[in-house]
DNA sequence: AGAGCCTTTGCATCCGTATGCAATCACGCT
DNA sequence: AGCGTGATTGCATACGGATGCAAAGGCTCT
């Protein structure tokens, strides 16, 4: 006897076979029912489809996967889930690889560690493709996993050096300028900039564009705190430096910014943004509360991720050009705090 | 001429047979040379999984799932992945399963909606157990899912009705007491609660607790509002129509009662906790910012990952007896706002 | 030395689907 | 009627490992 909560042996499931038994036709013509393109009778594949549904046949992914070599899944590789950014990113990802027909398998790696201590176990999962975001891979890894002939995109991150990998991301090096332009535009002198993890294409590239528009303008270089990483503690921290010595800060993204603002008020006293102007980066959800009003550039979530799934899907399809570095443009979202 | 970044062709592996042929052994030593626990001599072992190591040589989970008919892939459901307490589970959760030597495959639905949904793609995957988080599953969808002898588990949800579903979550109803506990001890008359989804146990089994101390004390039940979601926006929309009305507000959970502490400061120009106390349920990051210190209770998420992967680990062995329901205790955090 | 037993190994087959190739069929054309 | 052509279909096998069973080897004990 027993109990349904028991794990009583494998399940009885429906195979290609029993379905063809039944109809009196060959095992192909159920799995060609089932691959578009394939070499059946419209009548037949009709057939076959209403008995599936009948009997509640669904092709076996994992065997379909071992025969073809190819198994529908997308690895994504996180950091920092815990920086709020992310976990909307995962839900848009997952639902449009979803929508696409693949599934998403998520791993994760120690923020600032490379995304390379996953690829034994990609590998052994045999997904089709990786997506990593917050994170990045070394050129060893990168070389190794393409050179297997899969697939990755790097999200949110730009290749660092001559690795061939894909990257979609939004456009750092704008988003700096246009946050420098803001803060001038309202008349700060004294700028600031708050790097999160300095190795991240993220920071650097905010930071080159902010530096970039100062130097244009022919003004002097802002000041410059390293945070470190990116949450709201670091950006505490780095704002309590500031504090006083600048009136302009433009923190590398918004977790900093927060963390920023709060050591700006409440520790040290001063007004946003009469004494002092924050400028964030991404725009969470959190940047929109009545408590925080923070002025950030946004980034094109809902277009990143469309651009990945469709540069994943051309890239699966074989159909796809040398590697591209996709920038799209960050919006500028004027709130409460500049 | 391929480019490097171009999809060509199945990678070449390393498989069981070639290690097999190249060590002069058979194919089922390679492979019980990777099962713990196989009819192996220990040296014969070593060999292998030396020879492994230089050939590169990691077993096909794919071919291994087929074979064994168990996949090692556990899925995940998630409704709520923009409250920010679910990042948090859901990285934990991965880590742990990882851990375990099991993977998450991550399916997301609609808040409000229950995970049946994805039942036939988590049955095409052939994942061994779901874990269900942020969502629940209907009696007929659990029924059916364990019929097939599948696991599930789940978390932060216990089931409704008589579904023979194991769930882990946190003692709601002692929680709902030490909130209103708390609120009587600091000499507050008129108690308020906020309901998030009203048809989440979460919701439900706190406002329970909450009640019934007030019932113990003889005192009148509280002030009800329904925020109808757990979000920040609908918080805020309770607190506001509850402002001037109640002098201590329990929300049923922490996102919920940071939209609630805007709206009673910024709109309602109260002082919190002098005008109105304020506690939440879950301990969000966001909750410790200098400019909420929210009061509020903790769930335990490490012990209840760490009861979730043993529970899974129970099921899918075959060792475990009928559904359990774990309550694992709630700590009070004691912050500013009450 | 022979019998009995346990350990280690190999053999063969299975898991469920995809697919190249050959066979079949219908149809149109000369 | 005979043949060519294209569309369908079935057959057989591959994908990479797991595992029941029998064979082989080593050991102890009588």
């Amino acid at each position: 006897m027993d109990t349904p909560s028991r794990l009583a042996g494998p399940p009885a499931v429906v195979t290609a076979r029993a379905l063809a038994r039944r109809l009196g036709v060959s095992q192909s013509m159920v799995s060609r029912a089932f691959s578009p393109g394939a070499s059946i009778a419209p009548e037949m594949r009709a057939r076959v489809l209403r008995a599936a549904e009948e009997l509640g046949y669904r092709p076996n992914v994992i065997a379909a996967a071992l025969s073809r070599r190819r198994s529908s899944i997308v690895a994504i590789v996180m950091a920092e889930l815990t920086n709020p950014f992310y976990p909307a990113v995962l839900e848009r990802l997952t639902a449009a690889l979803q929508a696409a027909g693949l599934q998403s398998l998520l791993f994760t790696v120690p923020p600032g560690q490379p995304a390379d201590s996953c690829l034994p176990l990609l590998r052994q999962y045999h997904v089709d493709a990786v997506v990593i975001t917050s994170a990045s891979l070394t050129s060893a890894g990168a070389a190794e996993w393409l050179g297997d002939g899969r697939a990755a995109v790097l999200f949110n991150r730009t290749a660092a050096g001559p690795t061939p990998l894909d990257s979609i991301a939004c456009d750092n090096l704008a988003g700096g300028r246009a946050a420098a332009e803001a803060l001038l535009a309202q008349g700060r002198k004294q700028l600031a900039f708050v790097a999160g993890r300095a190795d991240t294409s993220t920071s650097q590239d905010r930071e080159r564009g902010f530096r970039a528009m100062l130097a244009e303008r022919g003004l002097p270089p802002p000041l410059r705190v390293e945070a470190g990483d990116f949450s709201y503690e670091s950006g505490h921290r780095a704002a309590r430096s500031l504090a006083g010595r600048a009136d302009g800060i433009f923190f590398a993204n918004d977790i900093l910014a927060l963390g920023g603002l709060d050591a700006l008020r409440h520790d040290a006293g001063l007004r946003v943004p009469e004494d002092v102007a924050v400028i964030g980066f991404d725009d969470i959800p959190m940047g929109a509360w009545p408590a925080y009003r923070l002025t950030t550039l946004r980034q094109p979530v809902p277009a990143m991720v469309a651009r990945t799934v469709e540069l994943l899907q051309a890239r699966l399809g074989g159909t796809a050009g040398p590697p591209t570095g996709e920038r799209l443009p960050a919006e500028l979202v004027r709130r409460g705090s500049a």
